[in-house]
DNA sequence: CGGCTGATCGTG
DNA sequence: ACGATCAGCCGA
């Protein structure tokens, strides 16, 4: 396993458009019972604080939930959504700056990742139904959605607001360059209430 | 592949 | 009440 080298404050510590984009290709590590895991990130979105209509801290709502936004670049940032799925973000700029990037996908650095996702991913539809052969097509889509991401990594709302830049079991590393005409942009998933916002092209994936 | 629906619960 | 969602199911 080759060593990369972590990503350090200074990366995070800068907008999150820039962020997001550059994140494209970094490695995602995190330790779970079964094994480490690492996942290349080929989508993000950007979530560019108090003034962003389709962020959590829209207008200023600094609570409970919404405090690791508020945190230093390099924290991370994981609530529930619709009562039964997680999702990852991970702050940019500085204390008291509210900006983001949520992780949308990624897909697996190695062969032991690649099984432990599949594994982690397979557990909970065991789980609802004893359905076997469902194997391909989950392999398919292992992790190419905020909240699969997050079943497939292990990560759950026990790693929120944790200093990826400090944390042994959670954080990112280098990985592969990727050149900027290989970084698409569109508009952010699921935001339709944003009004206007909701059209920004802060979305970036390979 | 595109569209629709039920599931499920912490947060404000 | 309401989601920065997903799997399953339908029809084309």
């Amino acid at each position: 396993m080759e060593k990369k080298k972590r990503l350090t404050r200074a990366f995070f510590a800068r907008d999150g458009i820039t962020v997001a984009r550059e994140l494209l290709g970094k490695i995602l590590v995190h330790e779970t019972p079964l094994g480490t895991v690492r996942g290349i990130i080929t989508e993000t979105e950007a979530y560019m604080g108090e003034e962003d209509k389709g962020s959590h801290t829209y207008g200023g709502r600094r609570t409970d939930r919404t405090e690791p936004m508020y945190h230093k670049g390099g924290t991370s940032y994981v609530y529930l959504i619709y009562g039964m799925y997680s999702c990852m973000n991970i702050a940019a700029m500085r204390e008291d700056i509210p900006q983001a990037v949520l992780l949308r996908s990624v897909i697996p650095a190695d062969a032991q990742s690649e099984r432990i996702m599949l594994d982690l991913r397979l557990a909970p539809l065991n789980q609802k139904r004893k359905r076997a052969g469902k194997e391909s097509n989950i392999k398919k889509h292992l992790a190419d959605g905020p909240g699969k991401l997050c079943i497939a990594m292990g990560i759950s709302r026990s790693d929120n607001d944790v200093d990826m830049t400090k944390s042994k079991e959670f954080y990112v590393t280098e990985g592969q360059e990727i050149r900027t005409e290989e970084i698409k942009a569109g508009k952010r998933i699921g935001i339709d209430y944003a009004g206007e916002a909701a059209d920004y092209l802060w979305r970036f994936y390979l």
